[in-house]
DNA sequence: ATGAAAGCGCTAACAA
DNA sequence: TTGTTAGCGCTTTCAT
């Protein structure tokens, strides 16, 4: 029937006739396109105030071939860390007018298809990957459209992916340790497995190496508060005078280590400086003291991803391989004894 | 020209061609419409995977004046809250092949407007808001497609709000102490101000009343731990058979009372049980003991908010008022002495 | 500087 | 049961 359900109804050709144009003229006026003169394009821009025209981006979509809107596909679900990446991705593209269409694969690569396939049928101009996942994810293969990981890494070395720089994170982490006199450090983290428990240990062990420190505990186990304080309790057992720096590859480790320690007896920051990884805020302001700990600067990671997913779009090179952006320590209190 | 970028290129018209029939049938075979030989159907759907059609649904969104989309646009930022409900509603809208489209208000009227804007103007067939925030927020105001409010609510009577019964959630808190014996409760909570804050309380004294219980303390605060160490303190002061049962507005503000408690001596949950609010895994995993806690099911929030969306864009009424859906209990260590 | 006309890829009403 | 014909609302050459 005429008016389906939620059609505002007015169109071009209704601000044409009031604007006493042709449908041609408002497309240019409204987009700024071509030469109007400038009095042409005032009437046509009151007209369509005044009518209260929307503009049908479907139909403009259509017409342009080109939907400014990106997908949004995450791999393991919606979890923490794909907060503030989404903010940072949204920072990019409001900027560029495009929409963000999201589809959450919950790890399910079945799901995950059926999400790809509709992005493809919507039209999407490109879509960002992002995801937490230990080690790589699989990916999404060759489309016909720009696709950027951001976060957890695709495992085809064609494809671009968008992340932090785990080891250069840790490595800022020992130096501070150093800077604060700090000589015997140990390295508490996540299951060994991880890729993220890797490369951080390979920047602690490199800067401590390079710092010329004992290296007295290289633990690993769970991304958890518990095991902070597990782990907590094996090193209080040898504090005397033993290690005096920790490094840890969260904040909830971070965390519940430093829980540990008081409990022990064995103060942070006097007795033993306690570095965390993450900065999450929650975990890093509850702590007893404050958290020093490792940024990853994850909105920026949204938006470098998104602005680099923007420019292939329009045309640029899109780039392969894994840009490791650098973290940044955030210093508090656990780490500077007085 | 031609081909302009992402063009999948093949068309309904190349799967008519190659399936020799045209493309209204081929439309009507793969839509499953109208009445078609069960063997040209067959023909049909094997052109097209042949040819890897990828129908168009911008296309199809014009000539059908709908766009299987609906706007998610969130007041405040993305929160902690958001990831829950963002997976409910993808849960329902998922199941209805409806994708969503992504807008982060911020807070921010200005930013709001805009996307609502630019939702309007993608012709989504209908928005669901989301947000937390102490108290209502400003409603979207009437639009043409139906909209839904979710957790936080709309200041207009006329619109529709899904939330929780935070009253209920409170009332559930207080039964389960009474049953396990506590007489002398207490209620810790974040700023009074805050709509929630007042809602629990209702149903705190409410409860607390109907058992005859005595209520010994009225306590808001912040929404932190560091807030439920202060109201340990305060309370341990007096403990000695007095409180016996704690109700706490957020499980960060539970999990801070149950260190602080521990740590002036007292044992939680023999001396004091505590029950805290939100059923944030987080937290409710690393307090010690482990957090009983009512979980307002913002999951189950989100899919109904959704698919009452769905049944609206499908033409059924949406209703209006706030509909506030119960919490459960989930009962862990911290409330169950011996 | 503006208008006319074609077309983006699909659906849907109406014929055949 | 299938084909034909109009659009959906916009953009965009190409004339004028």
């Amino acid at each position: 029937m005429a008016s389906t359900r939620n059609d505002s109804a007015v169109t071009v050709r209704d601000v044409a006739q009031l604007a006493g144009v042709s449908p041609g003229t408002v497309s240019k006026a409204l987009n700024g396109q071509g030469q109007l003169r400038e009095e042409t394009r005032q009437r046509v821009q009151e007209a369509a105030e005044k009518l209260r025209f929307r503009p049908n981006q479907v139909a403009r979509s259509l017409a342009e071939g080109r939907t400014y809107t990106v997908g949004m596909l995450t791999s393991d679900s919606f979890g923490r860390f794909t907060l503030p990446l989404m903010e940072g991705i949204e920072d990019s593209l409001g900027a560029g007018k495009v929409s963000t269409l999201l589809c959450d694969g919950r790890g399910d690569p079945l799901r995950e298809r059926h999400y790809l396939a509709e992005l493809l049928n919507r039209r999407v101009d490109g879509i960002v990957v992002t995801g937490r996942r230990p080690d790589e994810r699989r990916s999404v293969g060759q489309l016909p459209i720009p696709v950027v990981y951001v976060l957890g890494r695709s495992d085809d070395p064609e494809d671009l992916t968008v992340t932090n720089d785990d080891e250069q994170g840790a490595r800022l982490a020992v130096e501070h340790l150093v800077a604060h006199g700090r000589t015997r450090l140990a390295y508490v983290s996540g299951p060994a497995h991880h890729l993220s428990t890797q490369l951080r240990r390979q920047g602690f062990e490199a800067a401590a190496a390079a710092a010329g420190m004992t290296v007295s505990d290289l633990l690993t186990g769970h991304w958890s508060e518990a095991w902070g304080r597990t782990a907590a309790g094996l090193l209080a057992r040898r504090t005397s005078g033993l290690v005096d720096g920790v490094v840890c590859g969260s904040d909830q480790i971070a965390r519940g280590l430093t829980d540990g320690l008081r409990e022990a007896g064995v103060r942070v920051p006097q007795d033993v400086s306690v570095v965390g990884f993450d900065n999450w805020d929650v975990m890093v302001q509850a702590a007893r003291p404050p958290l020093t700990t490792v940024d990853p600067k994850l909105v920026r990671l949204g938006r470098l991803s998104a602005s680099r997913l923007l420019a292939a779009i329009d045309g640029a090179e899109l780039g392969r391989g894994v840009v490791a952006q650098p973290c940044e320590l955030v210093i508090r209190e656990s780490s500077v004894p007085t």
